[in-house]
DNA sequence: TGAGGGCATAAGCTGGTCTTATGAGCGAGG
DNA sequence: CCTCGCTCATAAGACCAGCTTATGCCCTCA
C-alpha cells in the first residue's frame, strides 16, 4: 500500500487530533499563549507545547506563530481553529445528551421525548439550559408519542416533547417549533433536474424509501397524501433511510431536521413539492392541569423562538 | 471538590469518548456485530469489545445488547450513535479542510477562498468532491477578495470563491449561493421581545458589535445602511464578534452562515429587520476567459444548488 | 541589568490500549 | 447427535503516547 493510499484509508481518528488537543487549540486562540492555555486546561506548559507541536506535525500545517511574547494563530491556524470549534461543539452536544441519558433516576428534571426531537433538538436545548442553570440535572427518556404520554401520566417524567399529528389524551400542549417533511433524492436522480415542483399525485404514484408504518414521519406523510404513500422499501431507522437515499436507491421523504447535513454536503438534494402540506408541529406536552414549573418551565421557555 | 463538581469541571475530552471509539460505535450500529466492526476499523475483536465496554462505563449507559448471534443497539445506544455521528461528521469536515490546507504545493486543484466561505462552506464541498473523485487532491489558500484575485491572476490558484459586493476586475464569476446578514442579540436583550421588525433607521442609530471596516461583512452592512453603521466595538474576527454578542454586550450583525449553531442553541436570537437588504451573493471566480475545467468544473458543479 | 513571562528540550515514569491466547454460549447442518 | 462456525468475554503481557519535573534560552520591561 502506498503512503498516499494508506493515508486515505486510515481512519479519521488517525488524522484528526483528539478532543483534548482541539480544546487546547481553542484555548490558545482565545488566550494568546501556550502557557496560559495549558493552565486553563489543567496541564503543564511543556505538555501543551508538545501537544500543539504534534498537532502541527499531524496536519502538516503551522498553526501558531510562537514568539517570546506569546503565540498567535497563523491564517491556516485560524481556519483550523474554526473547524475545530465545530467538532468541539458537536462533542458538547454529545456530552449534554449522554449526561441526560445517564441521569435516569434522581435528577431534578425528567424529560421524555420522541426520537426525532431527542436526536436533533434536545442536545442543543440542554446545552442552553446548562448555560443558564448549571446545577439542573436533566434526565432523558426517549420513545414514541404513546410512551411519552405514559411516562408523563405515570409521573415518571416532568415534561414531554412529541412530534405527532395529535396530542395524546390527558395532556396539554404548546407548539414549540415546526418541522417540515421534504422530498429528497441523490443529486444524480432525474428529479434533481426538474424545473417544476413535484405534484402530490406524482409523489403518491412513486415508490419511496420510507420509515415503517406507525413512525411519526410516516404518519404525517400518509395523512398528507391521504394514506396513499407507496413504499419501495420500509426501514426502521431514519439513518437507514438516509443511507439508502444517499446511495441512490430512490427518492425518500424525511424531516428537514434529519437531512440538514446531507443537504449542505450535497449528498442529498431537496425536491420542491406543491399541493401537499408536509408541515407538522413539534409540541411540548405535560399532564393536563400540571403546568410546567421550575426547571421544566425554564427548558420550555428556551425552546420557544 | 465533590465528585459531582469534578465531573462538571472536567474537560469534554474526559467525558466524551475519542473519535476512534465513536467510529467503532457507528460501525457496530451499521454491521450489527462487534467482531465485524472490529475488522472494519482494523483492530481485533477483544479490543473492540473492551473499547465499547469502556465507553459504556464512561457514559454510564448500556449502548449495545450483546447476544451470541450479534449485537444490537439499545434505545439509548441509538440516540448516542446519532449524536456520535454528528461528532464524526464534524471531524470529517475538519479533516477535509486540513487536508486541503496541507496540500499547498503539488495538488491538482488549487482553490482560493475568502474566509467565510473557507470556514463554513468549503469543508462540506470538499467532502462531496472527495466522494465523487477520491483521487483529486485539493489545496486551499484563504484570504480576502483581493488576495483571491491576485492568486488567480498569477496562476497560483485554479478556482476562487469570494463574498464581496463586486467582482474583482479581470475575473469572471458565477453566483453559487446566497448569504444573508442577520441582526442577532443575546436572548435576554430587549430586542428579542420585540413584536415588530426593526427598521433600518433603528439599526443605523444603534451602536453595534461589528467586524472591522474592510471586512466583507462590514462592507455589505455599510452599503446597505448607506455607510451609517455605528460601531460600539470593532473586532477582527467573526468568532470574537460572536462571543461578544453571546455575552450580552449588545446587538451584532453577522452572516447567517456564522451563527447557525448559536441560533439553534439559543445562545443568540435573530431579530427581524425591514426596509434594508442584507443579502449578498457568494460567487465562484476565475480568470476571464479561463473557464473552469476538470476538477475545478466538478467542484463548481457541486456548489450549485 | 535583573526579573518575569514565554517557549523548547530532555529524562523518566505512568497508564491506557493493543495483541495473542483461550474459553463459553448458541445455532445450523452434516 | 455432534461438530463447526459464529458470537462475545477474559486474562496476561508488550508497547507506546503523553504527562511531569527540571532545566535553559530568548525577549521585554522596569
Amino acid at each position: 500500500m502506498s503512503e498516499a493510499e494508506e493515508q486515505r484509508t486510515a481512519s479519521l481518528a488517525h488524522r484528526v487530533p483528539d478532543l483534548a488537543a482541539l480544546e487546547l487549540l481553542l484555548a490558545v486562540a482565545r488566550l494568546g499563549s501556550l502557557g496560559a492555555a495549558a493552565r486553563e486546561v489543567g496541564i503543564t506548559q511543556p505538555a501543551a507545547s508538545s501537544r500543539i507541536r504534534s498537532m502541527e506535525r499531524q496536519l502538516g500545517v503551522a498553526l501558531v506563530d510562537r514568539s517570546p511574547r506569546g503565540s498567535r494563530l497563523t491564517d491556516a491556524g485560524a481556519l483550523v481553529t474554526d473547524w475545530a470549534r465545530r467538532v468541539v461543539e458537536a462533542a458538547a452536544a454529545f456530552d449534554a445528551g449522554a449526561r441526560a441519558l445517564r441521569d435516569q433516576r434522581d435528577s431534578r428534571l425528567r424529560v421524555a421525548a420522541s426520537m426525532t426531537i431527542a436526536e436533533y433538538l434536545l442536545p442543543g436545548w440542554l446545552l442552553a439550559l446548562h448555560a443558564e442553570r448549571p446545577d439542573t440535572a436533566v434526565s432523558l427518556l426517549a420513545g414514541n408519542s404513546a410512551k411519552v404520554a405514559e411516562l408523563l401520566l405515570a409521573g415518571d417524567a416532568d415534561l414531554g416533547f412529541v412530534e405527532g399529528l395529535s396530542v395524546p389524551p390527558g395532556l396539554d400542549s404548546a407548539v414549540i417549533a415546526h418541522d417540515r417533511l421534504i422530498v429528497v433524492t441523490a443529486p444524480d436522480h432525474a428529479w434533481a433536474r426538474r424545473r417544476r415542483p413535484l405534484t402530490a399525485a406524482e409523489l403518491a404514484a412513486t415508490p419511496l424509501i420510507l420509515r415503517e408504518r406507525g413512525s411519526g414521519t410516516r404518519q404525517v406523510l400518509d395523512a398528507a397524501l391521504g394514506g396513499l404513500a407507496r413504499p419501495m422499501i420500509e426501514l426502521s431507522s431514519t439513518t437507514a433511510v438516509k443511507a439508502s437515499a444517499v446511495s441512490g436507491a430512490g427518492p425518500s421523504v424525511l424531516s428537514e431536521l434529519a437531512v440538514g447535513e446531507e443537504l449542505s454536503m450535497r449528498r442529498l438534494v431537496s425536491i420542491p413539492v406543491e399541493g401537499v402540506s408536509l408541515h407538522r408541529d413539534l409540541r411540548a406536552v405535560w399532564p393536563t392541569g400540571h403546568r410546567p414549573t421550575g426547571p421544566a418551565r425554564e427548558l420550555l421557555s428556551l425552546t420557544r423562538g
